[in-house]
DNA sequence: AAGTGGTCTAGACCACTCC
DNA sequence: GAGTGGTCTAGACCACTTC
C-alpha cells in the first residue's frame, strides 16, 4: 500500500470541460489503465490541489465523482485508495436490442402492432395518466439470427415519440427515446418466471410448458416522468439478465 | 408551476450532524409529506441561503444529495423543481429474508449445510481467491408460513463472518455482514430461468418440470472486494425479483 | 502529535434560459 | 436583460486514524 508516484495530469483551463472533470476523467483512465494499482494511496488532497493548481474543493469534487462511481474509497484520517477493483461494470438500463447487438447476435425486430388505444387500469397507474386516455401500444418480436428470443408489449404516453416508419425495425425503443432528446433516468422492474402457454410457445418457438422469463418494466425520465410501461417475455433457454445494484446506505 | 411559499427549516448548529444532512433531510421529508408538490419550484440557491444563514456551497450539498437521489431536477437558468414523483422507490440489495419479513411472511430458514471446502473455478474467480482455496460453503432452505421458497447456495471468505451456532436459522446473510462491519456496496446479478430437475423440484416442493427463477450473485463491499458469491434457486409461482435501476450518463 | 478527509464560508465569474 | 444554476477560489476549523 505504497504512495503511489506522482502522476502525469495535465489540465486546459481555456476547454469548456469543467477542471474537475478532466481531473476525474484522467484519474479514471489511470485507474483503469493499472496506473494506480488497486489497495494504493492516491496522495493527500491539499497537495495534489497544490500540485495541480486547483483549489482543494475542486478537486475533492473529481475524487467525490469517482467515489460515487465506486473506483475510490475515502476514509478519514488514512486517505483515498483506488478500489480492490476484482469488477467495475457499469450499471445500465439494459436495452435488449444493445444488449444483443454488443453480443454479436444481429437483433431484428418484427412490429406486429403499433396503435393507439385506452389504457387500461394497470397500464393508466404505471404511466400516471387517467384510465380510459389514449396511449400508444407496441408489441413485437425480438429476433436474434432470425430466432425469436423475446415477445415485447409497451405501453407509452401519446405524443412522445414519433414511431411511423419503420423507425423501430432497426433499433430499441430506449434508443429511440434519447435521440428524441427523452433522458432516462430510472427504471422499476419485476423479473419472474412461467410456464408457457400454447400461443405464447408458439410465437418464441418454445413448447408448451416451457420456462420464460417475464419482465414489467416502468422507465422514468430525468424529470420523474414515466415514459414507457413495458411487459415481456423472453426465451429462458437463450436469455438472461443481468444486472448491477448499488446498496444506498 | 408557482413558487413555494417559504417552508420552516430548523439548523442545528450544535448538532454533530452536518448541515447540508439536515438540510437535505428536512427538504426530503417536505418532499414526501407534500410540502413541496411534484413540480414546484424550490426557490434559488442564494436566497436559499440567505435566508438559512448558510453558505451557498453548503446549500448546493444539500441539493445535489436529492438531485442523486432523483427527487429533484435541477435546469439551469430555469431553477430547481421537485421531480414529477410517480414513484420514488429506494434501490436496494433486496435480502430474500427482509422482502420476507416485510410482507409479513414470516421467513424461516433450514441450514442444509454450512462447512469449508476447496473453491471450484467459479467461486474463485467470482471471489477472487485462489482455486482450490478453503471457502465458505452455505446452503440453506429459505421457507414462508412453512413453504418452501427458494434454495440459496453461498460460497464466502473464509474468516469474513462467524457463522456459528444458529446465527443463520434467523436472519438473513446481509443482515449479518452489516453487523460484522461490512459495507455492502454493490451486486453484480445474472437472474433467468429453467425448469425443474427431479431434485430440485422435490425440495422445493413443485413439479418437475416446473418453472424456477435462478439467480447468481456476487457481492462487494465497499473497498471493492467480493464478499459472498451466490447460486440461488427460486419458486417462481412464489416469488420475483423487484429492482429499481438508474441510468449513468 | 501529525496527517488525513469532512465540513463550511464568502465571495467571484460564467453559461444558459426566458422574456 | 434578468435570473438561474455551474464552476471555481483561498482560505478555515473540526473529527478521525495512526503512531
Amino acid at each position: 500500500m505504497a504512495k503511489q508516484q506522482p502522476l502525469q495530469f495535465t489540465l486546459d483551463r481555456g476547454s469548456p470541460v469543467p477542471l474537475y472533470f478532466q481531473l476525474s476523467q484522467q484519474l479514471e483512465a489511470a485507474i483503469e489503465q493499472g496506473g494506480l494499482a488497486p489497495g494504493s494511496l492516491l496522495g493527500n488532497e491539499i497537495e495534489l490541489a497544490a500540485r495541480l493548481g486547483l483549489s482543494r474543493p475542486t478537486v475533492r469534487q473529481a475524487i467525490q465523482s469517482l467515489v460515487d462511481k465506486g473506483l475510490l474509497v475515502r476514509r478519514r484520517g488514512v486517505g483515498t485508495q483506488v478500489v480492490h477493483s476484482q469488477v467495475k461494470r457499469p450499471l445500465e438500463l439494459s436495452s435488449l436490442y444493445d444488449d444483443l447487438e454488443a453480443a454479436g447476435q444481429k437483433p431484428a425486430t418484427r412490429v406486429l402492432r403499433n396503435t393507439v388505444e385506452p389504457a387500461t387500469a394497470r397500464v393508466a397507474a404505471a404511466l400516471g395518466v387517467a384510465e380510459g386516455a389514449d396511449v400508444v401500444y407496441l408489441e413485437r418480436l425480438r429476433l436474434a439470427h432470425g430466432e425469436p428470443m423475446a415477445h415485447l408489449r409497451n405501453h407509452l404516453p401519446v405524443g412522445l415519440l414519433d414511431l411511423g416508419g419503420d423507425a423501430l425495425e432497426g433499433t430499441g425503443l430506449y434508443r429511440l427515446m434519447r435521440s428524441a432528446g427523452i433522458t432516462l433516468h430510472s427504471a422499476r422492474q419485476t423479473v419472474g418466471a412461467r410456464a408457457a402457454t400454447a400461443e405464447e410457445g408458439e410465437r418464441l418457438a418454445e413448447p408448451t410448458g416451457a420456462p420464460l422469463l417475464t419482465m414489467e418494466r416502468t422507465t422514468f425520465d430525468d424529470t420523474g416522468r414515466a415514459v414507457e410501461f413495458g411487459s415481456h417475455l423472453y426465451r429462458a433457454s437463450r436469455y438472461a439478465f443481468d444486472f448491477q445494484l448499488l446498496v444506498r446506505p
